[in-house]
DNA sequence: GAACGATTCGCAAGCGCTTGCACGAGCGAC
DNA sequence: GTCGCTCGTGCAAGCGCTTGCGAATCGTTC
């Protein structure tokens, strides 16, 4: 059950009286054409309703672009809408997006061992995909510029968020509020192992309480796997402590948003007993009422699809760039509770 | 600068020693090659990396598939979820997916009217975005299969839930809890005029209503675009109200977490002062503890992968798979107040 | 040992399109 | 009326691969 094939150039050209040369010259905007030829061509195709095949278009030389795009996660906010803004830049430079969802450490080894994007690709992107040494050479094999995006360090151009800098907003401002006593809530991907994200952001901890001549207390930090259920799991880790933090500082908005619900359920005022911010200015953190970090996330999709366009099209273009991040204040911090304690009792 | 270009069959043939011919058929484990020839042009195609062109192949008739996939939006959870089912089995069969993020109405009018896809797919999936009847004519143009899942009913084999039972199974929960006064917050999305899944779910609150013989009463019924904010604006819209409801039942888990967050800033109770339950198991409920109808959503995109490439193949397939869904209590929901204090009374 | 079917293999004809190159008009300049 | 141009056009050679078909090879059977 084949439709009907496709209508062809030769027929275009045949109603346009002309040779296929030309229709091709005409329809691709080549020069060498009169203008009256070009619109008889034009109108030929039109009338037919024709179509390039974009194999043989290609075959012959043609140029057209299609691009791979790898991405772990793809129900993840994050990731989804760094997806929204990497596809609509190119798809208006009518850019083909072929997609690739790399989760678990099988489909890694498969990607990469089989590289099903060869020879089909003219670009690929990875989005928010760190990738090892061993990955980079198998990538390699490509042959095709590779754009990293929301994740990955050097090695590749790429466009992200200098996560040092977010994760300093966020344990500076509760370190400004008053706190001494902070907790880190750090999140790992099993499937990514030395996600550069989580290292910006744990050295950020580690520096800001140095700077602010804070000792260092292990129990402090707990490192779980990304997402709400683990944050709500280290959260209940951190309340059993003998002396809980007064805040938490946690890797992303599903982690803090996670601790969010166990204080909740523990009973627990926030920001009166426990502070907590995050990082990503997730959609959730408007609902929970989260202060956080906000990241630039479509942007940095944008960005990124701009930088490959431009390189694929060998203009120069920025290696890499890095988007500001910026604290956005909700209902989640505040003083903690000694400060308020003793104002109250000046009262 | 372009890449030393790729190795191609005809260096393979030479290197085993073989034809053009012979190699081609090797390589694609068509019959009429012997073992030995058959090791000999795999193992040349192994040393040299040997990867053969899609377009080349294509155009000579060798079949290669490669599916559109077109979606609302990207960064919601639901679609990001469906989409990475659908993947995942388009994936392992060797099918490249082609994306395509029709958000807005110009995003729409400029993929039915340009049909960007055109030529380049054996079929097309409408993820979640119902499609009217000019539009479904141009998609008719592209000759191709089309299925749909999440959204669209009829038209094309489809892969869906039942919103209506699912809308059904969280307004029957209110009621046998023993609300009366149940309101909805309907859900739209102004770029996707008649939504069916909007349809199904508010039939759902009309008819559980009538069949409990309670009345209808209009104000209780609130629209409001799809999304958080929205959703923390119709709950203030409701509290406003002279007799505020004892239960809300929201489209989506979205719109019951902003009225969640609206009843938590107005200092009510939940459950105790309203209850409220939404649709989809979105991660939010967990963090939230909302009640709501679990649909299976990674699933659906698994069956409509699965329904597509049976199609392709020709063999049979159901037109219409309809997924089950189940309610999952949380602690959104309870009994209203009214029994809760007569049953105090009692003690 | 000859005839015959079963295998294997290579030739060559495309698939639909692009583009270098040669050819034929038109044109102004002399 | 030529000559030399420019411009427009078509021819034909691929791009890399698939596959029908006839040729070649081989093992069998009487």
């Amino acid at each position: 059950m084949k439709e009907e094939s496709h209508v062809n150039l030769a027929q275009v050209a045949r109603r346009a009286g002309v040779s296929i040369a030309s229709a091709s010259r005409a329809l691709r905007g080549r020069p060498g054409v009169s203008h009256t030829t070009r619109a008889r061509v034009t109108l030929a195709a039109e009338e037919l309703s024709y179509v390039v095949s974009p194999e043989a278009s290609r075959l012959a030389g043609g140029a057209s672009t299609r691009v791979a795009v790898v991405v772990p996660h793809l129900s993840r906010w994050f990731f989804g809408a760094l997806l929204e803004g990497l596809e609509s830049v190119l798809r208006d430079a009518e850019v083909d997006v072929l997609l690739y969802h790399v989760g678990d450490a099988e489909d890694r080894r498969d990607f990469f061992g089989l590289l099903p994007a060869r020879r089909k690709v003219d670009a690929l992107v990875l989005l928010g995909l760190p990738v090892d040494d061993e990955e980079r050479r198998r990538l390699e094999l490509m042959g095709v510029q590779i754009t990293a995006v929301g994740g990955q360090v050097a090695s590749y151009p790429y466009v992200r968020i200098d996560d040092y800098a977010a994760g300093r907003q966020a344990v500076d401002h509760l370190l400004f509020l008053g706190h001494q006593r902070i907790a880190m809530i750090a999140g790992t991907d099993p499937d990514q192992p030395g996600w550069p994200v989580a290292v910006g952001r744990s050295e950020a901890y580690h520096e800001a309480l140095r700077e602010a001549g804070l000792p260092a207390h292990d129990e402090l930090v707990v490192t779980v796997d990304w997402g709400g259920a683990m944050g709500a799991q280290a959260m209940g880790r951190l309340l059993s402590l003998r002396e809980p933090p007064t805040a938490v500082y946690a890797h992303s908005d599903e982690l803090a948003a996670g601790a969010l619900r166990t204080l909740r359920r523990a009973g627990l005022d926030v920001p009166g007993d426990i502070s907590v911010v995050g990082i990503d200015d997730h959609p959730v953190c408007e609902l929970m009422d989260l202060t956080t970090v906000r990241q630039p996330v479509r942007e940095q999709g944008v960005a990124a699809g701009e930088t490959l366009l431009r390189r694929l099209r060998g203009e120069p273009s920025d290696d890499a760039v890095t988007l500001p991040t910026q604290l956005v204040v909700r209902g989640s911090t505040g003083r903690p509770r000694r400060f308020a304690a003793s104002a109250g009792a000046l009262t």
